[in-house]
DNA sequence: GTCTATACCACGATAGAC
DNA sequence: GTCTATCGTGGTATAGAC
């Protein structure tokens, strides 16, 4: 009992360094707010996860997360950035080494695909604890109809879009310039919902209850599909082939 | 007032027929709330939206909505069954009346697809007010992580699913039934995600802003990609086509 | 049976003390 | 930086009016 009365302001020496945020040994209060966060968003959805319940998992104060973060939103963009922005960079920079690997050859619809999914599988695969299911959290921020998560993961997909809709244009050039943006969105919609669901999931255990690498069960099931997909012929807007029979 | 003091329980009298719970002229409460929440939930998703929100603009009482549907979950669940459920009937339907029509021979992917897609374009069409956006709630409900909105739909599905299954199945004899499976988890996954996403909105007021038919100009793009899909070669599970490079 | 008023606890957010 | 107290609003349960 002596000693603590002895050294009264103990916990406030590791402050030294005073601007040092990060410390890789001891884990500050926004990362474990950002790692509660994380887990607990992927778990129940953005609106269903309180910040009660965030900050208790993170054992910090309920205000500490407004204090860091300013919102629950901005807590949320926060979680997302924090992986996603490096993965879409690991895409483009993939593409670009492929790219420059053919020569001038223009790329298949399944090595651009490839360039898409390998650094989605990185992330599923190698990353530590909460990597795992980021995908899915992911899927689902993209279907999710709160107007600030569209927009800001219309801003975070931006380049990337655009960088991969040049490339499918080259691999499949008799496509117009329109009929290639849609095939991408469907490409994307596809990908996003398919790492999203539980069901998915759920066809797995059914078949192979033994796999581990679900994602990678997944990812290559769906890649031929869709380069498939985006190598269908074209369908005239105005053709009544389709959706004319009562 | 000698005329009110003489019938004083005048406002029974429309209820001599006393089970008679749907009149056409006058809207009861049970299905203002329903109208309200349905438009309501599409807009804001379905934690976003309160329950005050939705009796306000129903002009009914808060404990309205609880008497009659018991909960906001279960609320939540009569607005989708009250279209979802004939919506998959008509799929189910339109489907047997094909292969009826056949004869013995097997059904195309398209012909199958336009199944799946005719009678939501229907109910985005034809229907009165609600029903024109009802198919984006349905797609962003496909993707909530909420377990009892995922389990319900589940259940909605499951016969619908398995009848179409069956039908690709006999489309495409070279695929073992566990790929058919998943081509359809793809197909609906699409389907869901592209509907209920307003990218595709923008993207198509885009391109064509004088266009009205938004979601028959997206189904006539959609449906060949995955057309295409469902006839792609079967890929090997334990190949290393895909995937490999860093 | 229907509907209303009201009370209850949990939520996000913030101000102000330390 | 951190914490407590508090505000307005959310879903829900219930007692009682008609």
């Amino acid at each position: 009992m002596a000693l603590s009365s002895v050294v009264p302001s103990v916990s406030r020496l590791p402050k030294l360094a005073e601007q040092a945020t990060e410390r890789p040994n001891e884990v500050d209060t926004k990362s474990r707010i950002l790692d509660a966060a994380e887990e607990l968003f992927m778990e129940h959805g953005f609106e269903a996860t309180s910040l009660r319940l965030i900050t208790t998992a993170a054992s910090v104060n309920l205000a500490a997360a407004n204090y860091h973060f300013g919102s629950k939103e901005e807590l949320f963009q926060a979680v997302l950035t924090r992986r996603l922005d490096p993965m879409n960079q690991d895409r483009m920079a993939l593409l670009t080494a492929y790219e420059t690997a053919s020569g001038g050859t223009a790329l298949t619809c399944e090595k651009i695909i490839s360039a898409m999914f390998i650094p989605a599988l990185k992330l599923a695969r190698n990353h530590d604890q909460g990597g795992k299911n980021f995908l899915r959290l992911l899927g689902r921020a993209y279907a999710d109809p709160a107007p600030f998560i569209r927009e800001f993961l219309s801003n975070q997909y931006a380049a990337m879009i655009a960088r991969f809709r040049a490339a499918f244009g080259r691999a499949l050039p008799h496509l117009e310039r329109e009929e290639v943006s849609w095939r991408l969105h469907f490409v994307m919609g596809a990908l996003s919902y398919t790492l999203a669901g539980t069901d998915a999931l759920k066809m797995i255990a059914q078949f192979h209850p033994e796999e581990i690498n679900n994602d990678e069960l997944l990812l290559k099931r769906l890649a031929p599909f869709l380069a498939a997909g985006l190598r269908a012929p074209v369908q005239a807007t105005d053709s009544h082939q389709w959706f004319q029979e009562t």
